[in-house]
DNA sequence: GCGGTTCTGGTCACTCTGACTCTAAGATCG
DNA sequence: CGATCTTAGAGTCAGAGTGACCAGAACCGC
C-alpha cells in the first residue's frame, strides 16, 4: 500500500502495456460564409482510411512517438494529418475511457487556432508543391455530424472552452491576420460566442483592454473606412499560469510564408 | 500522409509501446495553523521508496491499469496511496516531456479538494483498522520543498488552477463541511489566495451567489455567535460544460461515516 | 459594567456594462 | 450633383457590482 507515482515497477507496467497514446486536436477557423457574409467558426476533419470507424469523419492526430514531447507530438501530427500550421496551440484534456475504442487508447486532446489567412495560403502552398493532404475537409464546428470514436464529445468540450476562454483572454486574435478592423475582431466574436455584439460597446471594451495598436492605415470598402489596428505583441495571447514559462505555449510561426493580407 | 489518429495500426503502434501512462494527483485541504490560528493550504505527499528520486518526496499517483479510466484511476491510486478519498476531484493536465522521467512516462494529473473534518475522520478509522498509510506526510501547499520528478512545476500549475477557479466557482466549499460560519468559509478563500479579504464585503458576495442556505443554528465561539449556513447542493461546484454530464465530475462521498463535525 | 472582538447591516464613490443616440464618411443610385 | 444608405466611431445614461469604510449588535473575559 505505499505504492509511490512514477516508480518504474516493472511488474506493474507489464499489466499496462496494452494503453497506447494518442495525439488529437480540434482545429478551429472563421471563414466568412459565402451566403449572409458573416463569419463562421470551421474546423478540419480527417476521414478515416481503416478499421474502426473506417470512411467516418475524426480529428487529425496520430500516436505519441517515444521521443517527442505532447506539445511537439501535436504539431506533428496536425502537420502530417492536415498540412496545417496553428496560430495557438494549447492543450484540451485527456480522454481515456475503456470503452472510447476497441484498443485501450488514451488520447492527449489538443485545441489550435488558425489565421483565416493561413487557411488560404498554407493550402495553396501545399498545392503547389503537390503534397496536398487527401481525405481532408472543413465542417462547421456547431455541427460537424457524427464523428469517430468520442470525438463529438471532444468537439463539444472544445467549443466550450473556447467561448468560455474568448471571453478572458486575447484569444480571438489567433484567427486574426496581422492587420484587422475591429469589424473584423468584432466578427469573430461573434462567430464564437454566436451571438451579436453592440459594435460601440465592442469598441470601448476592446480599446480599453490595452492589447491594440491602432495604425495610420484605413481599409476602405463600401462604407465609410475602418482604421486598421494590430495586436500589442508584448501580451500573452493567453494566462497560461506556470506552463507559459516552462513550456512554449501558444506557437506563433514566424515562417517566412506568413502572409500578410 | 493520410495518416488518420486513433488507427490500431499495429507497425506503428510498437513503437510506442515504450511509453507509460501513470495518474498523480494534486490534493488541497485547508488547515487551522496551530500558530496565528488561521487557515493553510496544506496537501500531502508520499515518500519514493525506490529509484528513481527514491526519499524524494512526491505526489500521490500509480500506473494506469487497462480496465480502468482515467477518473478512476485517480480515485484508486489516491486511496491507495494516502487513504483518503476527495470531496472534489478533476483532471488537471497531462504531462508528457521526453525528459520528465529516466524512463518514458506520460502522467495524467489531478487535483483534488478534501474537508478539513475528512481529514481527521479519514486517518482515524485507518489508524483503527491497522491501515494506516505509510510514507504520507502533510506539507505547506506554497512551500512544499524540492519534489520528485517534475512535481515542482506540477504543484505550481495546480495552485494557480485553485486560484483562478476560486473566483468564480464555488470550489472553495469542497474544502469546508456541511455546516460552516461565514468566517470559515472566507478562512478558505483567505488560504487560497493568500490575502485579507473584508468581512462585510464578502459576506455581501456570498450572499447574493445564492449557494449558501442560512441554517437556524449558530456556533457561539469567544465572540458574538455566527450564524450557521450549508450550501445549495443543487448548485454543482463548477462549471465542468460538456464533460459535467458524461463524466462524474465531482465526487461527493456520501458515506456512512462522514462526519458532520 | 466595561473593553475587546467579531458579526452583521449599511453607506458612498468608483467602475463596468448594456442600451441607446448622434455625427462622420464613404458608396450607390437617380 | 444630391439624396440616401450603410458602417465607423464618439458620446450619454441608468443599473449592477465592488472596494473602502462606518456603525450598531452580541458575546466573552475581566
Amino acid at each position: 500500500m505505499t505504492q509511490t507515482s512514477l516508480a518504474p515497477d516493472i511488474s506493474r507496467a507489464a499489466s499496462t502495456d496494452a494503453i497506447r497514446v494518442a495525439v488529437s486536436t480540434v482545429i478551429f477557423t472563421v471563414r466568412r460564409d459565402p451566403g449572409d457574409g458573416s463569419g463562421r467558426l470551421m474546423m478540419p476533419l480527417v476521414r478515416r482510411t481503416r478499421e474502426p470507424y473506417e470512411c467516418l469523419w475524426a480529428l487529425p492526430g496520430g500516436w505519441l512517438d517515444a521521443g517527442e514531447g505532447l506539445d511537439a507530438a501535436a504539431s506533428r501530427t496536425l502537420a502530417e494529418t492536415t498540412g496545417l500550421t496553428p496560430s495557438y496551440l494549447e492543450q484540451l484534456y485527456a480522454f481515456g475511457d475503456v470503452d472510447r475504442s476497441p484498443t485501450r487508447v488514451v488520447s492527449i486532446v489538443y485545441w489550435a487556432l488558425l489565421r483565416a489567412d493561413d487557411v488560404d495560403a498554407q493550402r495553396a502552398a501545399h498545392e503547389a508543391a503537390g503534397d496536398a493532404p487527401e481525405n481532408v475537409a472543413w465542417f462547421d464546428a456547431n455541427a460537424p455530424g457524427t464523428l469517430a470514436f468520442d470525438h463529438n464529445e471532444i468537439v463539444s468540450y472544445a467549443l466550450w472552452r473556447l467561448r468560455n476562454k474568448v471571453g478572458y483572454s486575447r484569444i480571438a486574435h489567433g484567427l486574426l491576420s496581422d492587420l484587422f478592423t475591429l469589424a473584423d475582431l468584432r466578427e469573430v466574436y461573434e462567430a464564437i460566442l454566436d451571438r451579436r455584439l453592440d459594435p460601440a460597446n465592442f469598441r470601448r471594451q476592446v480599446e480599453n483592454s490595452g492589447n491594440l495598436i491602432p495604425t495610420d492605415r484605413f481599409r476602405t470598402g463600401s462604407h465609410r473606412p475602418a482604421r486598421l489596428y494590430r495586436y500589442n505583441q508584448d501580451v500573452e495571447l493567453a494566462d497560461r499560469g506556470p506552463l507559459s514559462a516552462a513550456r512554449p505555449g501558444g506557437i506563433h510561426p514566424s515562417s517566412p510564408e506568413s502572409s500578410t493580407s
